[in-house]
DNA sequence: CTGAATATACAAACAGGTTTGTATGTCTAA
DNA sequence: TTAGACATACAAACCTGTTTGTATATTCAG
């Protein structure tokens, strides 16, 4: 019975893939490790061996999935040139692309936004919280630096600007995964960071008066 | 024992408001109705008695407190009049200020916000998807007049509008709950809903070049 | 290189607590 | 008296965590 390290290591994985399947048909407090662990074609004392618990498991699960903060920092440096907002919408549009097509993605990120985070799954709501953070920190330093250039409508601060932008991807993308994918992601969040950015940039006074 | 009807009616929201406490503090999922019946000061016959379930108690708590769109709608006539944009952010400034100040509800929402809707509770979430569908549909309509007015931009349709109001709103209120308030809601939303209305707007284009 | 010793990677069985739903008892307002 | 409004008691279903068993990889002495 006792397997080689690379078969110990895919149910292990076997496991992950399972949970992502069960918890997101069935919903994580609904769902015990037996029914993950049939799912996996194992036992629960397999799980208890990989894992401490459902909720680390669970934490484990949501490890297994990149969040967006860490797909966007990648392209901090390429864009910081000339067209900051235009640099940032193309980050955001870049990773609404991501998204709409990443199909595990949207499963794990579909677990997230539906999971109770009371009690033992407290600490995981904490960690979406840093990331959170640092995710905005991340933009409000691209609205300052549009802010310095001088491109930023003074009827925004970058962390206004920030925030709106926050809060309009989550919803955009919560909307889409908790409700049936009603509309084309891809193309509703382009079309919607397009309007929002039109709004923050600076109206060229160029054009007026035509 | 046998209680009058007022009483017994007493004891009945007892009951929802003892399970309001109780699942805002600890969560639908993980709070059993013994929980709720010794925060209620009765046991679980009571609950048994009033309630069907769990699910059914849920359900009642969700009930008891209303939901944004009703809110609104009584205003819905009143600002028919010139400035349709200018009304309907009244009417959303006005329900944020609302949600500032109401502590119920905002317990409530947030057990709705937190809560894991899979399985018996899939209900409840299809109640809230038909809610917002409704709320959209009447917000759609006020920027179809404006539309008609010609006081929307361009740049905007009544549906993205809808769709992007909706989402910013929902993102600010869900912040705000979820992350320990950590900002001054009423403030902050007005002031983002004055940036995004006045995106809504067309540009006056008088004011230019003075 | 080889066989014994040991650690691994699970399966299976066990013990225990929790929670749910229900059935029944009981008191009292109507 | 009777039906309503509970309290109490009970049974059954889960689910979790742990323990035990065990076949097999690894490892390492010789």
């Amino acid at each position: 019975m006792r397997r080689t390290k690379a078969e110990a290591e895919e149910t292990r994985s076997r496991i992950i893939a399972a949970a992502e399947r069960v918890f997101y048909e069935k919903g994580v407090s609904t769902s015990s490790l037996e029914e993950v662990a049939r799912a996996a074609g194992v036992t629960r004392g397999a799980i208890y061996w990989h894992f401490a618990s459902k909720s680390d498991l669970f934490l484990a699960l949501s490890d297994a999935v990149p969040m967006p903060q860490e797909d966007m920092v990648r392209e901090d440096c390429d864009c910081s040139g000339r067209d900051v907002l235009g640099g940032l919408e193309e980050i955001v549009g870049t990773w609404i692309g991501l998204m709409a097509k990443d199909e595990q993605r949207q499963r794990v990120l579909t677990i997230l936004l539906r999971c109770d985070y009371s009690g033992e799954l407290a600490p995981v709501l904490e960690k979406q919280r840093e990331i959170t953070e640092d995710h905005d920190a991340l933009f409000a330093g691209f609205f300052r630096r549009a802010e310095t250039q001088g491109t930023l409508s003074a009827s925004w601060t970058p962390e206004s600007a920030t925030r709106t932008l926050h809060w309009m991807v989550q919803g955009l993308v919560t909307d889409w995964l908790l409700f049936g994918r009603h509309f084309d992601l891809e193309t509703e969040g382009r079309a919607a960071l397009a309007r929002l950015f039109d709004s923050f940039r600076k109206p060229a006074a160029a054009l007026v008066g035509s």
